[in-house]
DNA sequence: ATGCCCCCGGTTCGGGGA
């Protein structure tokens, strides 16, 4: 089983890399963020023919959240728990069966982004990283395979940054969000990139501005997370840098992992 | 130190992203 994860930067502008790179990559369950639609808007249709189910947490304007799979979906639950009065649309759980009658559990989730530091954004984005890591420890007590995906605005390590000294004080980068994010995986969850390679430069994102791309300066902040249960099942994962190479590209790029899951 | 570029809503500019 294929799972992937791709900030697209609004799906209605990106249908068409979406729709090339679905059948290019021939993804199980996609998990999409930054659609920037409500769910009235999303275009099912398109995506539904392209043989997957569909599922939307969306928003005007910012944030949204989707989730795609060949396999129909046996639950889906909008949003992280922890404050009722959040109202961005960034997470959204589901539940996909697999062939050999198991199950898969998979979280979208696009965390904030946090900057600037010392407005309201940051303690923001800490607060979030709290509620998943209490969100995550609950659903790991279910021993299940499962994955938690997405645009995580966090880089683990200097290594997943070209210049680190230029990001210390970053929402992305600061310590405090670095110690969140270890805590997080150190709760029992395997980062599917790190598990096949400790090499810098995995980058996932390519700032639209001053020639990032050009110039290889990127960022590895889309993370696909494994518990204990999918870990044990992973064959292989990967990034698709090629994919901002395209024309009109989104800032990020798919990043996806092989479970062997049919197998168990 | 700031903006570069891209997207959205809604109009020709401001908010947001990272």
């Amino acid at each position: 089983m294929r799972i992937a994860t791709w900030n697209v930067n609004s799906v209605k502008q990106r249908l068409d890399h979406l729709l090339s790179w679905l059948q290019e990559r021939q993804p199980d369950i996609v998990c999409l963020q930054e659609t920037k639609c409500v769910d009235e808007a999303f275009p099912r249709e398109p995506i539904e023919a392209a043989g997957y189910n569909v599922a939307v947490h969306g928003q005007k304007t910012f944030n949204g959240v989707a989730l795609l799979s060949r396999r129909p979906f046996d639950e889906v639950t909008p949003g992280l728990p922890g404050e009722p009065e959040d109202d961005h649309a960034r997470f959204l759980e589901g539940v996909v069966s697999t062939e050999g009658g198991g199950a898969v559990r998979i979280a979208c989730l696009y965390l904030p982004n946090g900057n600037p530091v010392g407005t309201e954004k940051y303690p923001y984005k800490l607060r979030w990283m709290d509620r998943l890591a209490a969100y995550a420890a609950d659903r790991l007590a279910l021993e299940e395979p499962f994955v938690m995906a997405g645009d995580y605005n966090v880089l683990p390590a200097a290594r997943d940054v070209p210049n680190p000294d230029a990001w210390s004080s970053d929402a992305l980068f600061l310590p405090q969000t670095r110690d969140k994010f270890a805590g997080l995986t150190a709760l029992g969850f395997t980062d599917a990139i790190r598990a096949g390679s400790d090499a810098a430069g995995l980058y996932t994102f390519w700032d639209y501005q001053a020639g990032c791309w050009q110039k290889n300066m990127g960022l590895r902040i889309d993370h696909l997370l494994l518990s204990p249960q999918a870990a044990d099942r992973l064959a292989a994962a990967g990034i698709d840098k090629h994919v901002r190479g395209w024309d009109k590209p989104s800032d990020h790029v798919p990043v996806w992992c092989d479970l062997a899951l049919e197998a168990a």
